[in-house]
DNA sequence: GACATGGGTCGAACCGGTTCGAGGATTCCG
DNA sequence: CGGAATCCTCGAACCGGTTCGACCCATGTC
């Protein structure tokens, strides 16, 4: 069932019924549908090896992100499914690489055996040796996330700097004076990711503009951690009215330990962050916080390496979100016990 | 930087080279020594296409799963994480697809184009028409979930009807007597969901056995549809003193309706289902689950997958897993005010 | 009637590997 | 010293597509 075959039955020679496929060449109305008559009757398909050899496409885009040793958090979950959708309505397919450094032998498999066509990267940090790599071989690839010196690079990132200081302003509007910081984990700061230093950056800067006494913290990716994170806060600091999180996986953790540590949220103690919508909404009170638009981001990572299969030269091209703060219910003006959160910031979606 | 390439600079033909990289023929030392040399100096990797149409293998193996639109859960996260680390350490490369039916045309690409050599499907249907197309075929493939009928099927499963009927003994044996059950969204188990339908099944036996009075719900894969579900419950049965969830997603909406509904987890209502540890973990109080061990099982389908491509004509083998029931801290005994939950079932992990 | 035009088809070469059969060079044996 | 066995290497064919150049046959044009 290959493409002689089909040929020999419908009495034609293998290029016709090849053009007839792609119609790169006229063929006569009768001929073609001969040709298509026999391919409906045996369900013929071609072989995308032998396709992807001739003409040096596989039609498939590999998604690298580190492994999961340390637990994938929900944010990568949806990076994943809307690139996998997206890449699917332009007819690609979505390789896993679960590739950590330049070195890796499942990264390296994908770009030197020619796996993919193009890559999407997530995870990345200020200084990032596979995006070097990438970029020295001029292979076409686009970052979810954006270096220290990202010129010259396809990317779609969020603004973290500017996230994390909206947090800021947000809980310092509602007159909360100590607030302590949860990043993602240490070891993740200390490779430099991008999210991590960012955020920390604008955490930092506008807590420092406002005068704001704060603390800031590491925290492992699970609920353990986030609890013991928590812990740490209200004994270094047991006037911490409210904290800001970057870390997603260690949400609940930290609600917990602030419940048995009996703060009730947000009337003794507020929570924002930078988390996706979807998990924002998973925890009571649901999280004031900056939605990470993972979907639309996924989808714009896609275009742009669509864009930039399509035409090599294109020059290079990013988006930089910085999504508004979502109001909902872990946030309260400081040393009060309000009936209704977060007022003067518009109607909570659920009070 | 081909092969051939490589052995015009050794100084040898193009099959040399081959066999000196696959080993199938004896290569002298020296000959060995030399390519190697060429090799490492232009860094050449060969074409995975070419290999794969020579060989009529690709390496690769498809992870077939439902369309997000109804978002991923964690499970689904967790299973696509552990099935990509598992496949790497067998040097196979992983093929996402977004597929539902048996006429989608991604799934229909992943193998009448032969991308990849075997599938792992997952969200099984009672009736699922995929696996009965790939059974026709003869494609290999390993099943995450069971059908009605399994028999001749590749597959590693959760007994689902155990898991829910151990949730209800538990709860029973706790002196509850009316119990709520929350299922997969309606339009899964209208499909055929095998969880949902077995889930359900083993609830309801066991509720009968024990003579419980019974309400069963479906729910969506979202938090907001978990409040409204609670809602719900509440409603038609104020009497309600625990639930029992398939519903990952929903669980946040569920403890939020507890907690607006003024009941108390687990002192006036105990909670427990079937879900992930580490999602188990994340809310307050912790819930007391059968732990779906997701990446135990993913591991598992690889395993089995890559056997059964190592040797086609092996006998079909599967695992059925029911994990226990872990005590956590969701549950307490009906009708009572006691300090220490769950009494008489061990040392809940946070009292 | 000679000649360009162009639609439709074919054979051959090519993409970059793998594998088979054959053959040259050594070595071992009688 | 001749013949068999062993070791290594090579050329050619093949996997299943795509694409290029050439050719044939109608038409249209002067």
């Amino acid at each position: 069932m290959n493409i002689g075959e089909i040929a020999k039955r419908a009495g034609v020679s293998r290029s016709t019924v090849s053009y007839a496929l792609s119609g790169k060449r006229p063929v006569s109305q009768e001929t073609r549908d001969k040709i298509q008559g026999v391919i409906d009757e045996l369900g013929y398909q071609p072989n995308a090896s032998a396709r992807a050899l001739a003409n040096g496409r596989t039609n498939t885009i590999g998604l690298v992100f580190p492994p999961a040793g340390n637990h994938y958090t929900g944010m990568q979950l949806d990076f994943i499914g809307s690139v996998t959708e997206a890449a699917a309505a332009y007819d690609y397919d979505v390789l896993l690489s679960p590739s950590g450094v330049d070195s890796d032998r499942s990264f390296q498999r994908l770009l030197g055996e020619r796996r993919v066509d193009g890559a999407i990267l997530m995870e990345i940090r200020l200084e990032d040796d596979r995006l070097d790599h990438l970029t020295a071989v001029d292979f076409p690839s686009v970052a979810i996330g954006r270096t220290a010196h990202p010129e010259g690079n396809w990317w779609v990132g969020l603004d973290h700097t500017a996230l994390a200081a909206a947090c800021v302003h947000h809980l310092a509007d509602l007159g909360h004076r100590r607030v302590a910081f949860v990043n993602r984990p240490e070891q993740l700061l200390r490779a430099g990711y991008e999210s991590a230093h960012r955020g920390l950056d604008g955490f930092t800067k506008a807590a420092a503009e406002r005068g704001l006494t704060v603390r800031t913290y590491c925290c492992g990716d699970d609920a353990a951690s986030g609890l013991a994170c928590l812990e740490r806060i209200l004994h270094d600091d047991p006037a911490t009215t409210a904290l800001v999180t970057l870390n997603e996986a260690a949400l609940g953790g930290l609600y917990r330990g602030l419940a048995q540590a009996g703060r009730h949220v947000p009337r003794d103690f507020s929570v924002t962050g930078v988390v996706a919508g979807r998990w924002a909404e998973t925890v009571t009170p649901q999280l004031t916080a900056a939605d990470v638009p993972a979907e639309q981001m996924g989808r714009l990572a896609v275009d742009l390496l669509v864009k930039r299969l399509d035409d090599p030269d294109a020059p290079a091209r990013h988006h930089l979100l910085a999504p508004p703060i979502s109001l909902r219910a872990s946030t309260a003006p400081a040393g009060t016990t309000p009936a209704d959160p977060a007022p003067g910031f518009g109607t909570p979606i659920r009070p």
